[in-house]
DNA sequence: ACAAAAGTGTTAAGCGTACACCCATGC
DNA sequence: GCATGGGTGTACGCTTAACACTTTTGT
């Protein structure tokens, strides 16, 4: 495998800045996280990333590394938090991952130039930019990478073990999520086109983790002013039919902008 | 000049990322934001900013900034952005400033190899980590540092025009602490040790530049439980006499952590 | 008719503002 | 006493939750 990839360091890359992305997706009333398991002997998971090419915005970066895995381009995306601490990437998980992968990373002192190259660009201390992405699943085939052997969903309280600091970036990006929701509009990008009024007080209160109250929570979402009511949605259930909304991007350009977060 | 400066490309800095501060203070009812004007000819304002060691944290790299220009080591800081824009760093003002400046910069091809490699540092495109810092402006002595001729105090509605995104940057931060003045109890940090309810009342109102009903304020603050309320303050002037707050970090603490943003 | 889910009404609690009032303080 | 500003009480409106009720739909 080493043969066939091109080598890291040969690349057009900003040296020691990485962009980690956090994709959540919604199915079943739960959160899911799209994880990769990391093409290394041994268990490693690991958030996608990737680097960010000199003429590169970040936000695209992380916007092609998004569809690499999700194979779709327009994404809600969110710069949400750097990690940068310099002992980030730890003398622990370097000495185990490479200990179990010698034939890629064989010892670096008496390898090639590439494998050299790349031992010390892996091996180097890196800051890292958090996004976070919502998508409609429905619309997403996983695919994954030469990096990967394989790339799940995951409900976002069941992840495997990360590496790093991949967990808590997760914890993260929920965080940002819950406080900026209403402000953002952005939970709809989460919901296939058309939905009921249930599905948003589901979703609503998978990302809270705590329940709303039915009669209001209309009046919530409606006094955002974002969303157009279609007709009901007969399912053939035995029940009063719900009406469909539909979230209009158009209307919600008009709000108030207050350049919040943005560059 | 240049021949005291120590180049900063010799220096053991990451490439191509730099560190940006918003200093906020507070007087006379007004947030203010500490800007240094920079050492170039023609006039040109930019927030302290720098550059961070391979070995440093970058909160470290802010905390080292900040201490340089107010002389203070312990202040709350918080990253809230990153600029990543690739062309940030606009060919139109790098024209300008390194025009008017050709006695530093001159022609990069005819200098000797220091200045050669200066310019090809700071004409490179940059990622920046914003930072914002709330400090008691009565423990700062605005220093100004080599790259300054003067450093001051402006209020936040009328800061002078900034390089490049400087005045967005500040926009941001201040809408940063909007958003999480409640959780992070952070507004505390630019009062001085001891104030009254009606000091805070008017930081809020400054910092939200809106109004508050004055009885269910104090409400509101002890509410979050981190006060102290100590003995009354006489003045001498002719009404009743305020009492007097403390913060107290010890209770705020122990409050329920959530990790929101801690790496 | 009946079950199931959508949608609405009633009531109460909590929090916000506007306004009025009382209280302490020094002249 | 009196002006000044700190502190508190009342009335009202808005938001949210718990609970009950009505409406729609297909069997």
């Amino acid at each position: 495998m080493k043969n066939n990839m091109e080598s890291v360091s040969d690349k057009n890359y900003i040296e020691q800045v990485s962009v980690e992305c956090v994709i959540l997706g919604y199915q079943d009333r739960q959160l899911r996280v799209l994880v990769p398991k990391l093409a290394f002997k041994g268990d490693f998971w690991g958030l996608p990333g990737g680097f960010v090419y000199q003429d590169e915005d970040t936000d695209d970066a992380a916007r092609r590394i998004l569809y690499e895995r999700t194979g779709i381009k327009d994404v809600y995306l969110e710069q949400f938090q750097v990690m940068g601490k310099a002992n980030r990437n730890s003398r622990e998980f370097l000495d185990r991952m490479i200990g179990q992968n010698s034939d890629l990373f064989s010892d670096p002192l008496a390898e090639g130039q590439r494998s050299r190259m790349d031992y010390d660009w892996f091996t180097r201390r890196f800051i890292s930019i958090g996004y976070y992405a919502l998508v409609d699943m429905n619309q997403v085939i996983p695919q994954k990478t030469d990096l990967d052997v394989s790339i799940e969903w995951y409900p976002i309280g069941e992840l495997p073990p990360m590496i790093m600091d991949h967990n808590q970036i997760v914890a993260n990006a929920l965080a940002t999520l819950r406080l900026t929701i209403d402000q953002k509009l952005n939970a709809f990008n989460l919901l296939p086109e058309t939905f009921t009024m249930q599905e948003i007080q589901d979703l609503y209160e998978a990302i809270f983790e705590k329940r709303f109250a039915q009669n209001n929570f209309p009046k919530r979402i409606l006094r955002l002013n974002v969303l157009d009511r279609l007709e009901k949605k007969y399912t053939g259930a035995a029940n009063k039919a719900p009406y469909l909304y539909r979230f209009d991007r158009a209307r919600s350009s008009q709000l108030p902008t207050e350049d919040l977060f943005t560059e």
